[in-house]
RNA sequence: GCGACUGUAGCUCAGCUGGUUAGAGCGCUGGUUUGUGGUACCAGAGGUCGCGGGUUCGAACCCCGUCAGUCGCCCCA
């Protein structure tokens, strides 16, 4: 046990379901990307240090203790990417991608937080990011709070998650709300719990969301941002909320949501689950018109959102494992080299997946085979080779059939049908094979 | 960074108040009349009981430390 060599803190290896539902989470978000013309982007794992501590905000936790950083061998010092944004802004202003004006974009890949794990956390995790950038207008919010939504459903798990939003207004609504909550917060500041007090100097808005008792109560009558947004962003928030009606999306307004990161302005969302315990964030995001600008970019209104991973893996109802279609079944040495061209064939030509069961007695080929999910077993052995035949046994129905192995394409017509019918939600119709092939294929052993 | 709980075969776990050769199920390997599964049976391999130290005649069981996991705080996806 001790020899064995360990994984890192907070990683994950994984197979099998877990990374079938890993895999599927993924490729739904490739699929309605795609909808929403959505655009992949691919950037660095790591960037100099100073990308990320500017633009997250230094008094953030995140920039604070959890960030992987260290120096290359060149002396300088580099971070693996603790979220996407800050990296796509920076390769926004590197590029000039200015030049192609409105740009819709998406990425996923690992991030990193020096953090204790947590169910739904871990040092290396993965996110989903979407942004829009150069999107001055509210119904960029809108739609790219529908792709969030829709992403959502499409896995499934829509309805043990809501929408929570709510907005910080522009620099100015935020900046005026923020001194009303501290002298809020400093005329309570006695009874606030330790946390809060030591939040009081580095980031107040986040004694909002504390989960201390105490706190709450003296939360509940703070000042709420809605008394301090200036016209624009009231108009801004109202047409947010106008257009999210419009696109049929639920939602509720939470006055006390905040987002951890410096650069957020106006739209702030979560949807949310109570299905992960303490981390419930499921996917978040919101408006961050000054962060481009502020990393010495040109004034570029942006909105986007991450969403984790392994959360939303974590809520899948389930995955189905690689199953193959076909399972070869060699009797000896000679049938496996058949096998390979004739596997080669249905692979290659009908896009059939096939894998071959040649160890352990037959009894334990066939079990294996049987396990594998495949619907049909090609059997091959001395007799059959002497007539130039398989043997293809229907898995699912125990019938089984010889088949000349110039009609081994009608194996592919099969699945097909199959396949189509099990997208349809009737794969339980579907014949056995020795009904289905044309009677004038029909072979006696 | 703080707290609670846990750490026995590949996996899930038993192991009574510390006492001779540490068990089960699943999985794996082989077999049960020559080439047939999903539902049988037999056998086998596999563990320095996370690691280090201590208490004891004797520890997987008690104590300390350490590492790891889980959950919570913090923070966040």
């Amino acid at each position: 046990m001790s020899k064995k060599p360990a994984a890192i803190r907070g990683t994950n290896d994984f197979i099998a379901e877990d990374a079938a539902r890993f895999d599927q989470v993924v490729e739904t978000f490739r699929r309605v990307a795609r909808l929403y013309n959505f655009n992949s982007v691919h950037v660095p794992v790591f960037e100099h240090t100073g990308v990320f501590a500017r633009s997250l905000g230094e008094t953030t936790d995140v920039v604070a203790k959890e960030m992987y950083t260290f120096e290359d061998r060149s002396g300088d010092s580099v971070t693996l990417r603790p979220e996407f944004t800050a990296g796509i802004a920076r390769a926004y202003i590197s590029n000039g991608w200015q030049q192609h004006g409105q740009m819709k974009l998406a990425a996923w890949g690992p991030c990193f937080r020096y953090e204790r794990p947590q169910k739904g956390r871990f040092r290396q995790f993965h996110q989903l990011d979407a942004e829009m950038l150069a999107a001055p207008d509210p119904m960029a919010d809108v739609e790219i709070l529908a792709f969030g939504q829709q992403l959502l459903e499409e896995l499934g798990i829509a309805k043990s998650v809501t929408l929570r939003l709510n907005t910080l207004g522009d620099p100015e609504s935020r900046e005026a709300w923020q001194t009303a909550l501290l002298s809020h917060f400093r005329a309570h500041e006695p009874e606030l719990s330790a946390d809060s007090r030591d939040r009081l100097a580095r980031n107040p808005l986040r004694i909002l969301d504390s989960k201390d008792a105490a706190d709450r109560a003296i939360v509940a009558d703070a000042p709420v941002i809605d008394d301090y947004l200036s016209s624009e962003a009231g108009a801004w928030f109202a047409a947010v909320q106008e257009g999210l009606s419009a696109a049929g999306i639920a939602f509720e307004r939470d006055a006390r949501l905040v987002r951890g990161l410096d650069y957020y302005r106006h739209t702030a969302f979560e949807f949310v689950t109570d299905a992960l315990g303490a981390q419930g964030t499921v996917l978040g995001g919101g408006r961050y018109d000054g962060l481009i600008e502020a990393m010495g970019g040109p004034p570029t209104p942006a909105i986007g959102w991450a969403a984790g991973i392994e959360r939303l893996a974590l809520l899948l109802p389930g995955a189905a494992g690689g199953k193959v279609d076909v399972a070869f079944i060699p009797m000896d040495r000679e049938a496996e080299l058949v096998g390979v061209r004739l596997l080669g064939a249905l692979r290659s030509g009908g896009g059939i997946s096939a894998e071959t069961f040649a160890r352990g007695n037959m009894k334990k080929r066939m079990q294996r085979a049987d396990a594998s999910g495949a619907r049909l077993a090609l059997i091959l052995g001395e007799d059959e080779r002497a007539r130039r035949r398989v043997q293809v046994k229907d898995l699912a129905a125990g019938d089984q059939t010889a088949l000349a192995y110039g009609d081994i394409g009608f194996i592919g017509g099969y699945m097909a049908e199959l396949r189509l019918r099990e997208m349809e939600g009737e794969g339980a119709e579907m014949p056995p094979f020795s009904a289905w092939l044309p009677a004038t294929m029909l072979t006696t052993r």
